[in-house]
DNA sequence: CATGGCGTCGGTAGCGATAACATCTAGTCC
DNA sequence: GGACTAGATGTTATCGCTACCGACGCCATG
């Protein structure tokens, strides 16, 4: 063995004498120490210059050299310690990611994408979950990512406030804001919620209904404006009825409730739902009281959630590329490191119909009780149809 | 005064010039270096440890000096250099996160739950999310955090490979495992699949039901096998017949798939889902082939998810505490890490049933053909129930 | 033959923090 | 009153790595 074990006195005996709190109650007795740079130089008989070198611009090394450092840390099983790379350079090749609410598929698959990224590109990802949604809880959470060394922080908090919040900690450290106000100067990412909402709104109309509930997200949210502002931009473009839309809280609850308050409108037959689960919740409260989807009304929802296809009827919705907006986050936010610059680039993901069973051309105008008389007597058949 | 204020003017120079390059290029030219610790000294007129000791043992430092010290952070902004600390220490604070398929809500749920926890300890986050579930990409995910030098590393990749996968990796760092292998000898946190799977079977059977046929998961998760286990011993306990189980992927397309087999067997009546999508499959099949729910078939799921309760008809599942998993997997963590000895304690989270509309008391004994016609007359009576 | 550029490599000086030890006050005790 | 003790602070030595510069051999050049 070329190992030397009275090589570095000082450093023995420090490390012997630090951990031995752990150490006594100890998993492991001979457990060896981790080898550092000078290890691998030692075994390779280089200096720990080289080792570094190898690491980190390898063509300035004689092949020769480069395979016996390489053998002496496969040997080794040397890792470089991160921390005092990060120490020395001030970058610790790690991205912080606030979010709220991990638990919904969006933002769920968005840090899935962008994890996968950030992984290709050599960046780890540190997740800070959002217990509240104000502002202090937004500030407070970078806070957190910067004093943990992120190289730069990745906002996925859909809020108006959060947007506000933001305004204050740029300069910190690069920013970039996934679904986020394009006016606060700094890169935002977003699928294009506008487009899609019209989309689908559109498409009711063109089945021929007369006009378009809408069952909205909460007011704050920048995703929730979005989507009601494609939604009455399609109906002035119609020259359609403008209803109130009836504001929900994304949960199939609040679905449920606001259908409920539509279901007790005999002439409602089409609702443009402002998320999946909202609409789940609508066709729910629809269906309890006869009304029959799409026959008596039809729900479009938004995001085409995975199980949104094997809703009863299945759910015509607007797709989002959350994968992709993960993906471009990163690169704006590689960019701004590598470029040292803060941009305030947007980009838009675009949305795309998928139209399924919940959706089909406006009943003939009668009245209600007709309406669903007509519905009684044609299940049976349809049924059959289906399967 | 001891004090020489020509102490370190070398370290004056460098600081003026090694950012130069990057303020060179820089977007902010004025910005001022984030301050270190003897910025913060020079100001409170200490010396840089007494600093470090009221940032570590406040109550080593005078009172006084410690507000003067305070007041000079404040002042600065300074914050500690995390990489600094934790090249000394050889304590990052930073836990690691392996997880298969964040996008789903029981991963994604404990992912919250560990990450609000670990917050309130003081520790960040960092996710792994994996690509592939082979045992090579967990072990390689497990190597990247080590690498990125976390504290441990907590495993959400219920497959019995990965639990292999993790016996090569024990030593390196503390490892956690949810919903693993409780024999692998690493601490383990998990829902009671069986118990639950049991409840919900038993629930199934005793509403008069013969037997019940289960759509489990894929084969190597842990959860499949769990439930799977529970169901069986349940049939076993009522000495119910014992129909061979239909694997799915967990998606509710592969839960429909395997409703369109059960739906083509008439004695059907009552399916256990290994969890809500695949359930939620199973009864769009059932539907679209005339087989009413409950009234014709029974079918329970697994997990409950926010949407169980909203859908077509609501769900009765086994409800599962993700936060609470999420909790208890940082504490066995911290434990370790505290302890420095390698635990493998288990804990079993208890999973409660959740019935709701989707089961009924068994059919009375009758052709399929009959019951169909008896789900046709009944159906326009129910509805108006209902609403 | 001196000069100079290039390709390789080594030495040294920190990065910003903590650990261990040293020092310097005040009190305490006999 | 002097030695001792404990509390409060300062000094020094690392942690493992990279930035910077210098050393050295080699070859081409004038």
């Amino acid at each position: 063995m070329p190992r030397q074990p009275n090589q570095r006195p000082a450093r023995a005996t420090k490390r012997a004498e630090v951990p031995k709190a752990q150490r006594d109650n100890g998993s492991s007795p001979q457990e060896s120490q981790r080898p550092a740079m000078t290890d691998v130089a030692r075994v390779a008989g280089v200096s720990h210059m080289t080792v570094s070198r190898v690491l980190n611009d390898p063509e300035l090394v004689r092949p020769l050299t480069r395979a016996r450092v390489l053998a002496a840390i496969e040997q080794l099983g040397y890792r470089p310690n991160l921390a005092a790379r990060a120490l020395v350079t001030g970058r610790t090749r790690t991205l912080g990611v606030v979010t709220f609410d991990t638990t919904s598929y969006g933002p769920a698959s968005t840090l899935y994408g962008l994890e996968q990224a950030a992984s290709n590109e050599g960046y780890a990802v540190t997740v800070a979950a959002l217990a509240a949604t104000d502002r202090t809880s937004v500030h407070e959470a970078v806070s957190r990512l910067v004093s943990q060394g992120v190289d730069g922080a990745i906002l996925i908090v859909p809020l108006r406030s959060a947007a506000d919040a933001v305004k204050g900690i740029v300069k910190d450290v690069p920013l970039v804001v996934v679904e986020g106000d394009p006016d606060v100067g700094v890169p935002v990412v977003m699928c294009d919620q506008r487009a899609g909402a019209e989309a689908a709104t559109s498409y009711l109309l063109e089945a021929g209904h007369q006009t378009v509930w809408h069952v909205a997200g909460p007011s704050n949210w920048m995703e929730s404006e979005g989507r009601a502002q494609g939604w009455r931009a399609a109906l002035e473009a119609a020259h359609a009825e403008h209803p109130p839309p009836i504001v929900g809280d994304w949960s199939a609850k609040s679905g449920y409730e606001a259908g409920v308050i539509l279901a007790r409108m005999p002439d409602v037959s089409a609702v443009f739902a402002a998320n999946d689960q909202m609409a789940l919740g609508v066709m729910r409260a629809f269906v309890e009281r006869g009304r029959r989807i799409p026959d008596d009304v039809s729900v479009v929802g938004f995001d085409d959630i995975p199980e949104a296809a094997y809703f009863t009827p299945p759910l015509t919705t607007v797709r989002q590329d959350f994968a992709r907006v993960g993906e471009n986050a990163l690169k704006l936010m590689i960019d701004q490191i590598d470029s040292g610059a803060a941009s305030s680039e947007k980009i838009v993901i675009d949305s795309t119909l998928v139209t399924r069973e919940s959706t089909a051309p406006a009943p003939s105008r009668q009245t209600a009780a007709s309406s669903r008389a007509t519905a009684k007597r044609t299940r049976g058949k349809r049924a059959a149809e289906a399967s």
